[in-house]
DNA sequence: GCCCAGGTATAAA
DNA sequence: TTTATACATGGG
């Protein structure tokens, strides 16, 4: 199986879209998805990821992006420079319900505490699956993400390890109406119900706003028409594309929002001076 | 110590 | 309908 387009391991594991990955010495990453682990470099990737049917889905390598992007490009001039950042940027097949609560617990949170909590989640409620890829930790075991009916399961009291604070009772809500399917959620029909409809359905889910469900549908069903929207986006959306509908950039715009995020992010205060100075009651001028 | 985090629920105005 | 505040916790 071949590669198809660039692919860029590091920015696509490091662009916010997952959580279960580790930068190693030595360029290589380790990564878990599922019940599943990996561990490649940029170099390894080319060839041992695509011969992994797993991870070759994972990955999203049958989609050539290099299309994708120059077609988003037509349709949007401003994001050559943008998509420029991190042209081998992919959209991840995530599984929907691991998708889902990762993006649960990513809400007024930070990325390495995130990576933490969901590492707890899988060490607390995971079934084993067997030994650690990660070097110095290869006598501890390796666990899978937990099934919806294990967490619904749970008290909030039996959550209070994962320290997620406020978010455990969203979680417990989520694995309830999921796995008992509750007011008719059924997750595996949200890839092909309509966008409108299968966002409705997610934010039923307490904890579950616009937000958080346009990134779960997006990373963990592969909507790929689906442009969340960020304090980040909103902020490059007005002053980049200022009036400009998200519709207009077509049945790719999530990978469209991937290049702006990313690439806002990279220059960061360079591009929002005024974000650094937002102190609560402190006059900007 | 202090600010803030790829938001959301809830209570006012 | 729009705007303000609390929320738990800890990374930087």
């Amino acid at each position: 199986m071949s590669i198809q387009g660039s692919f860029d391991l590091a920015a696509t594991l490091e662009c916010g879209q997952c959580f279960r990955w580790e930068a190693l010495p030595g360029g290589q990453y380790w990564f878990a998805a599922e019940g599943k682990q990996g561990l490649f470099s940029q170099d390894g990737a080319l060839s041992l990821l695509s011969e992994d049917p797993y991870w070759h889905r994972y990955f999203d390598l049958d989609r050539d992006y290099d299309i994708i992007r120059r077609e988003l490009c037509e349709r949007e001039p401003l994001l050559k420079e943008m998509s420029a950042y991190a042209p081998g940027i992919r959209i991840l097949q995530q599984e929907p319900w691991e998708a889902l609560c990762c993006f649960i617990l990513s809400q007024n949170n930070n990325i390495p505490r995130i990576k933490g909590i969901v590492h707890r989640l899988c060490k607390e409620f995971g079934e084993t699956k067997g030994i650690s890829l990660l070097p110095e930790k290869e006598e501890i075991s390796f666990y899978s993400f937990p099934s919806a009916k294990r967490l619904a399961a749970c008290s909030l009291e039996e959550l209070s390890p994962l320290r997620s604070g406020f978010r455990a009772r969203y979680l417990i809500d989520a694995a309830e109406r999921v796995a008992s399917k509750k007011e008719g959620l059924v997750l595996s029909d949200l890839y092909t119900l309509p966008v409108s409809e299968a966002r409705e359905a997610l934010m039923k889910i307490l904890g579950v706003g616009r937000k958080v469900a346009d990134c779960t549908l997006l990373f963990g069903f592969h909507r790929l028409e689906v442009f969340p929207v960020d304090v980040w986006i909103r902020r490059a959306m007005e002053t980049f594309f200022p009036g400009k509908d998200p519709e207009d950039l077509g049945p790719y715009a999530g990978i469209a929002q991937q290049y702006i995020f990313h690439y806002c992010r990279s220059k960061g205060q360079e591009l929002f001076p005024e974000k650094a100075r937002q102190k609560k009651g402190e006059h900007p001028c």
